[in-house]
DNA sequence: GTCATTTTATGATAATTATCATATCAATAA
DNA sequence: TTATTGATATGATAATTATCATAAAATGAC
């Protein structure tokens, strides 16, 4: 728990699940961070990073870090989906990435700063790891197969967020409904059938529009039968068109 | 001169310069890439690495590597300016970053790609540093407070690269042509009055709109004395005019 | 279940930005 | 030096996007 003190996490009662047992092999099996470690890590190795994480589970609108704050920790997703977004002005805000399960929260900044320039959210029920900072600043000294692999998982997350950004910034507002819709049935659900995770404000502060627009291009997608909409879930009916949409945008 | 054939450097003659002699004191003082190894590596290491290196002056206009080139090399900038770009369609490119004097030419996406998604041109006259990339991977491999120096400096990159796009995304046309030029003043040149190294359109590209409007908006900051232009010389009359149209944006 | 707040939906209007057109100037290559 | 091309400059118009307004539906707290 000592690192924990640095991060707002709100709810009480808090749902933290504290991994008691570090050589359980129960535990191993259902931690996804571990088994990614599993390559680049010796047994021992495993066990040091291991006694510097935490796991906990998150609940959907909380805020685990607020722009501003020390960066103490790496956190990584095992289960749910993650906002990070930054205020613009009073009414504004971006979200500048959604984590998925198996991803690193938060860009490589992480190791070139001390505070984080952006807030982290849960945008559903999420179960979480924090490893502390410092034991992975010291494995990396010790360990350069540790160290690559941790470029290579970590630049792949913020290469993400910048092709995506640069591809966004080139399409119209249709375009950029499509490219999203597309990322994720394509990126995070793997299905054209998924239940949106986010609101229209939230996707509209993603792809850099305003929330009318978003609601009034979903809506005529809808009306052109290009997507169906019932509730919170939305199935993509002509993939190809929407493709086209966002190609040309 | 091994690696160098998988990088097309077109201009003959070529008017590269080796470091042939490889322990010499004087090629130490007058490479900024070697001092800056100098706290993470042992001599020996410095040798090592510096054997994986090769020097060249890049003419204006050169292109280093296209798109989708195999990553062969990590490039070091000791002179000149050089941009990275992307072509978005038959007409419209994209300007990702400028590299300047001691900066990594690319992304962190060097580490986890196998080919360039965007191509490299000198903006001016350019003195790089290649270094073979296999080289750098095995000394982080082997020399983790080096895997950290390097994943600290590039990120850095990367990291500007991010928060310039998202900042200009928030920005109208106004603000983002004085954030550019503000840019230039504070990060490059530290004067309020420099030469220019890009036209109208690369500024375009670089912060996404119309050729004709930048155009447009500069000549108008021209007729408000907000700067003042001379052929290809900019001078900043008015910072704070041009700070404050910049967080308006 | 009630109530307050937020989200979604749509219409109208204003502002911003892109596109098209024309002309002049500057740079480059032969 | 000359011809060509690209860059800069400006005007007019069209398209896109934001903003403002109103209303209905959904959500969350009590």
């Amino acid at each position: 728990m000592t690192f924990i003190i640095n991060c707002n996490i709100f709810t009480p009662p808090k749902m933290g699940i504290r991994m008691s047992e570090k050589r359980n092999s129960t535990g191993c099996q259902i931690c996804s961070f571990r088994v990614m470690l599993f390559n680049a890590l010796e047994e021992d190795e495993l066990y040091k990073l291991n006694a510097c994480r935490e796991q906990f589970l998150i609940r959907r609108g909380e805020v685990i870090c607020r722009e501003g704050e020390p960066i103490e920790s790496i956190i990584y997703v095992n289960q749910g989906l993650i906002k990070l977004h930054k205020r613009v002005s009073e009414t504004r805000s971006q979200i500048i990435s959604i984590a998925r399960p198996h991803d690193f929260v938060g860009l490589l900044s992480v190791f070139s700063k001390t505070k984080y320039y952006y807030s982290i959210t849960a945008i559903e029920d999420s179960s979480v790891c924090f490893i502390s900072k410092e034991c992975i600043l010291n494995e990396i000294r010790s360990n350069g197969r540790f160290a690559l692999d941790i470029i290579t998982r970590m630049s792949r997350i913020t290469d993400d967020v910048l092709e995506s950004k640069f591809a966004l910034s080139s399409k119209n507002l249709r375009g950029r409904i499509a490219h999203i819709l597309l990322d994720f049935a394509d990126n995070i659900y793997n299905s054209n059938e998924f239940r949106l995770p986010v609101s229209r404000r939230e996707i509209a502060e993603l792809i850099d529009m305003r929330t009318e627009n978003v609601i009034r291009i979903m809506s005529e997608f809808r009306k052109d039968r290009l997507i169906r909409i019932n509730g919170h879930t939305v199935e993509i009916m002509n993939p190809e068109m929407l493709r086209k949409i966002s190609s040309a945008g």
